[in-house]
DNA sequence: GTTTTTGCTGGGCAACCTGCACAGTGGACG
DNA sequence: CGTCCACTGTGCAGGTTGCCCAGCAAAAAC
């Protein structure tokens, strides 16, 4: 179930260079391109690596402005909300979390003046009771997985 | 700047099917192949799409656990702070907000005990006044990004 | 109105990679 | 000791890539 140390190489590999294909990636790790190929197979299978979809930057779309978004939620009218949210565009993700039955979701805009439109329309729905917004201001840490893996490798 | 529809369809097209080459993209999307691979040579370029990196997924590396942190940081143990959380492997994005000079974290752990020692590992540190953890229980929007590439595609 | 630029098409070519198969080897395990 | 399993090294046919070019049409510039 768990990834070995050549697995965990393999991940960073296809991380850092991710057109690399089976063959040139045998030959980084020093091993035979069939392994390469059963271990992605592998990856792949047991969902470990869900895919290579293209890594989408906001920003560059024009929404540079990221914001988090607490909600509260009325009793019951969870799933009224969720599939508001859902068709929420700028909604790029939305948790349900402990607390006060609330969810946390994550949203973007065109700019801070945007971000009000954005969040009207992520309000505009009954079961919202209240919402509380915090503007990021800077990825520390951008999202990553390598530090995660490379431990889970027992590296 | 901005994408236009072909674009669009491009990287929805990429999304769904990542191990889709180029010649099958183009044939796809109805266009030349050389279309294709000026169109991705340019989204690249622009950053629109920083890369193809492997989705991996911390619940099958053993990590089935997210939760997200608020931190309250002490005036100008912001730096110390943000490389304290960098190094540890379970802080898996960072942000500073506004609001009272705090951070926000997603974290990951094996369990919900184990959550325990990956908080006290985050707040091992001077800086950290006070840390609010909120345990996600469901993902209702896992992390998304084509209804923004669609609608900033003008689709 | 005319020239230039830009983006797309459709074709060609050599080099490379993929998917698949197979036999041989060495370690783990019962 | 025999079996199972993962890895190695090799081969092959077919598909794909990267690159180039000429022709065209629409948009932009002059």
């Amino acid at each position: 179930m768990a990834i070995d140390r050549l697995d965990g190489r393999l991940i960073e590999l296809l991380a850092e260079e991710p057109r690399i294909g089976v063959l040139e990636a045998s030959r980084r790790l020093g091993v035979a391109r069939g392994t390469v190929q059963a271990r992605l197979d592998r990856l792949l299978s047991q969902g470990v690596i869900r895919g290579f979809g293209p890594d989408v930057d906001p920003a560059a779309l024009g929404y540079p402005v990221t914001a988090f978004a607490t909600l509260e939620i009325k009793q019951g009218e969870g799933p009224d909300v969720r599939s508001h949210l859902a068709g929420v565009p700028e909604v790029l993700e939305l948790h349900t979390i402990t607390g006060h039955g609330d969810m946390l979701c994550r949203l973007v805009a065109r700019s801070n003046a945007d971000l009000q439109r954005v969040i009207d329309k992520v309000v505009g729905i009954e079961g919202i009771v209240r919402a509380s917004t915090a503007i990021v201001m800077e990825d520390a840490v951008p999202l990553r997985i390598i530090p995660l893996v490379r431990q889970a490798a027992g590296g």
